[in-house]
RNA sequence: GGGGAGAUACCAAAGUGGCCAACUGGGGCAGACUGUAACUCUGCUGGCGUACGCCUUCGUAGGUUCGAAUCCUGCUCUCCCCA
């Protein structure tokens, strides 16, 4: 079986949509895009997706295809994803996964461990006790549920605590024990390729694309989803800065100076992310034909 | 022309004789991160050095002082008020 997975990622902005539509056109093949917000279907403006001409000249999946009413993370991203990639692989051998988020990538390519989903009403109490008490007593807790992450975990991340506490509670193990951290067997074989650009030329098109969403209506599309601001998928660069300008907290103009401050950090995160990943070969994205010669050139380990 | 205020590191802004390489914020840089991840968290940000430290800074040129970003004088520039 030689089939291959062909991973384009980078950090926003850097032209991965783009490049991967082409690539696809160039294989014959589809893309599967890891975003996790350009799989919200009321995200259209400010995550980025394709546009509807891009969206016909390749098919992509995992493209607007959730609401941000539904709980969704990186495993159940993985899930979908190598369910829908041998039907895929019948047709092609060459299959894109084009994308920015760092671990459902990473979930896809290397597998994350199973660990049961959070309850609700778990992960509500918690918050409240973290709300109400503070963070150290989110530590004391897990110092005594689950020691062995409690060396590990950063103390100062209330959220990285959090997660710890849930499963611990939920399960009454430790979540540590759930953590093998071994990688996944594929049955298909994966290609990295990064792309990134020059940091001030990746600022200018992150600042220039700002501007472009407030002009193609971010503001009314935060408007009409600001009664939802509470949910995950809308904890998201572009919209809580519009719902804080909405609140009255700051002008409009300052929310979209934040826009890109944020989308820059963002960016700079997605990097160090990457960085770190030693099987990633890093392109300019308008190197299209090394690309591809790359790809061409690829062996399949025996 | 007269009077007043001010010039601090990339920006803004504290500091008003030693505790100052200089608070703080912004911006930037670097990093961590196995499930809410476009999240969340951390460090650095005058130069060299792993570090003790050394060197060059607070408009500019001098001066006072054991010691100055802080006091004095000249100069340059900026802003405000009156003409």
């Amino acid at each position: 079986m030689k089939n291959l997975l062909i991973v384009i990622l980078g950090p926003t902005a850097s032209g991965k949509t783009e490049l991967g539509i082409r690539l696809a056109e160039k294989l014959n093949t589809e893309i599967i895009s890891a975003d996790s917000r350009q799989i919200y279907t009321e995200l259209k403006v400010g995550s980025a997706p394709p546009d509807e001409d891009q969206l016909k000249r390749a098919v992509h999946h995992f493209i607007g295809n959730k609401s941000v009413h539904e709980y969704f993370n990186a495993s159940m991203f993985e899930m979908d994803v190598m369910s829908l990639l041998p039907n895929l692989f019948t047709k092609y051998k060459k299959i894109l996964m084009v994308g920015g988020s760092g671990m459902y990538l990473d979930a896809v390519c290397s597998g994350i461990d199973d660990i049961p989903t959070v309850e609700p009403e778990i992960r509500k109490k918690l918050q409240e006790q973290y709300q109400s008490e503070g963070i150290e007593s989110l530590r004391i807790q897990l110092k005594m549920l689950d020691p062995i992450y409690y060396e590990t975990v950063d103390l100062r991340n209330q959220n990285r605590i959090l997660k710890g506490l849930e499963i611990s509670i939920m399960t009454g193990k430790p979540y540590s024990s759930f953590l093998t951290r071994t990688k996944k067997k594929r049955d298909f074989s994966i290609l990295k390729i990064g792309v990134n650009r020059d940091r001030n030329e990746l600022y200018d098109r992150i600042n220039r694309r700002v501007d472009q969403m407030v002009e193609l209506g971010l503001l009314e599309e935060a408007r009409n989803l600001y009664s939802n601001r509470e949910l995950n998928a809308l904890n998201t660069v572009g919209y809580k800065e519009l719902f804080s300008y909405f609140d009255g907290n700051q002008t409009l103009s300052e929310a979209i100076e934040l826009i890109k401050r944020n989308t820059r950090r963002f960016a700079k995160r997605q990097i160090t992310w990457f960085q770190r990943d030693t099987e990633i070969t890093w392109f300019h994205p308008e190197e299209e034909e090394k690309i591809l010669e790359l790809i061409q050139n690829f062996k399949f380990p025996e």
